[in-house]
DNA sequence: CGCATTTGCCTACAACTATTAGGCAGTTGG
DNA sequence: CCAACTGCCTAATAGTTGTAGGCAAATGCG
């Protein structure tokens, strides 16, 4: 009997495989037996369960998007580092939809604290280190930038763009405009 | 034998229950038929699927929160209608999470162009009418919005601002301004 | 009103997924 | 070389989806 090498690694480097192919929701356990051809039991003695696949392979996503934006930091400032940031988000999801789909599974608190959701936060606050905003401005400048391209990218994936003929990638470029034009001149133009 | 009396609509409604009781993702048949109290393969003479229970939900909550925005955006204009727009979603989302979660189910193009997708976006030119955009920026403009609102509210959500010590509700309001700062300056400021 | 048709819910069944328990063979360390 | 361990297995249980066919209640028509 060949052994098929089973590790929590390559599970989980299969299971966001595959949650790209045919979706997060439909990655399981028994699909994910299949695709190494084993049985579904043995996957047991590497997952606790169906939820810690999916954790895993959130977590996965998660780490995988905060390097990428963090190669993409690295040297930029000012409105490039906040363009450079916003491609990497679109471009993860448009390329892995079903890892960036992962990367939206609610955690619990914990695990989130221990993935790398804190790493995203931070480079959001780099970035707008090129800005000049203090407290509790820069919360709020963080919480909108992530909600616009998390939102933005979400609407986009779920075709919520699709019925419009303007190019999505102008929307995109006029957004990633009007944000730095907004936190450029925050400063001189405080809450109306 | 009594009848329970089902129907599409009923069901729809109880789905709805459901989802904001126990989450979207754990809408299932079964669970309906047990609120029912029938046998599951009742409710398969009311619904062709369980993804068709989870379209209708979708649909459901779509129509719901168009409703909602509609009658916020009565008699209203400008900043005051921006802000309205955006608190019925966020409260939406918070009254009711499965619902809203439900909202996000991916449609196919022809249910989607059935529902009430269409007046989200008519809502939101709506709103822009009290600013000065020309298409394209109009289009833009609907985009960033609906990306800023459904991504914050998502993002709230699923627990992402928790970790920090600055009220929502204080960023909510920031950002709004902001938008509305940032729409009223477009005209005076096109793209950099 | 009486009867036929339709409708609504049922039982029975088949397939797939999640999860646990326990076994045996292959690998590894002393 | 053999003992312990690891890795994948078989077997079994439970929950969910979905289909087929049945029986009784509601409905409609003469």
């Amino acid at each position: 009997m060949v052994r098929a090498g089973l590790t929590v690694e390559r599970l989980t480097k299969a299971g966001a495989e595959l949650a790209d192919e045919v979706g997060f929701d439909q990655v399981t356990v028994s699909a994910l037996a299949r695709r190494f051809d084993v049985k579904v039991a043995s996957l047991y003695s590497h997952l606790k369960s169906s939820h810690d696949l999916k954790t895993r392979i959130a977590l996965f996503a998660l780490a995988e998007l905060a390097d990428r934006a963090a190669t993409a930091l690295a040297g930029r400032a000012g409105k490039d580092a906040l363009a450079a940031f916003a491609d990497v988000y679109r471009d993860y999801a448009r390329e892995h939809p079903g890892r960036y789909a992962a990367a939206q599974l609610r955690l619990d608190p914990e695990t989130a604290a221990a993935g790398a959701g804190v790493r995203h936060a931070q480079m959001t606050r780099a970035i707008l280190r090129g800005y000049d905003l203090a407290e509790p401005d820069q919360t709020h400048a963080v919480r909108m930038l992530g909600s616009v391209f998390h939102g933005y990218v979400s609407l986009e994936m779920s075709g919520g763009f699709s019925h419009t003929a303007v190019d999505p990638q102008e929307s995109w470029s006029w957004i990633v405009d009007s944000l730095d034009t907004l936190l450029r001149t925050w400063t001189t133009t405080p809450t109306s």
